[in-house]
DNA sequence: CATTTAAATAAGCACGCGCTTATACGTCGG
DNA sequence: CCGACGTATAAGCGCGTGCTTATTTAAATG
């Protein structure tokens, strides 16, 4: 229940969110991201390092190169967080109960 | 689907993230925060004005004080970012499965 | 009314963060 | 081997952020 803080960071920063998202459809190297993103490559490598050290990410190492792919979970902590005030939100759990029942099918 | 960075900024502050939870257990006034709190009274106020700014916190006023209150709608945005990825962690699905099974008693 | 109380705002400061360029490290190909 | 490639690390810079104290605004109280 507690240090969440550091998830809530990680996911704070609209590029490292967006590191985290094109990696949920995917592992990629750090050559491709630095490709896609307008920013630099040491700087994908310390979202990287930031998204991994917070459970968000792991790595897999082939020859030079270095897959990143999205930890399953890592979320976690965020969701049990959400979970443990739902009782705040009743229509938000409604809403998360129709969630589930879409993904029957 | 975006602009989440500031919700998640919002609560990725220690001190943002208690009042958050404290306000949760019922709403409170400035001055009842600013006294559980070790911070300054300013502080608390601008960490209100943080969190009312991204909607998990909405304020009543009666007289000279202000009672704040959280904002059921508020999490929203999270839960919906994390469900858009659900896909990539079922096995957390059917942990939120069990917890709302869990409230239905 | 004058004073006190509740809260917000202003101004300033220290620190952290995201980015950059430069460099180091490891691995592959010629 | 040697040079190029993929990645990580180092160092530095600008800016945002969280805090403080001081001040302001508004409402209750004597």
């Amino acid at each position: 229940m507690q240090r969440e803080d550091a998830i809530f960071r990680a996911l704070g920063d609209p590029s490292r969110r967006a590191i985290y998202e094109r990696l949920a459809r995917g592992e990629a190297p750090v050559k491709d991201l630095a490709a896609r993103f307008e920013i630099s490559q040491p700087a994908i490598s310390q979202h990287l390092a930031k998204l991994r050290g917070v459970g968000l990410v792991s790595e897999r190492r082939e020859g030079r190169f270095v897959y990143y792919q999205v930890e399953p979970e890592g979320l976690r902590p965020l969701i049990d967080w959400i979970a443990h005030y739902r009782a705040f939100w009743p229509e938000r759990v409604n809403r998360l109960r129709k969630l589930l029942k879409e993904m029957d099918e």
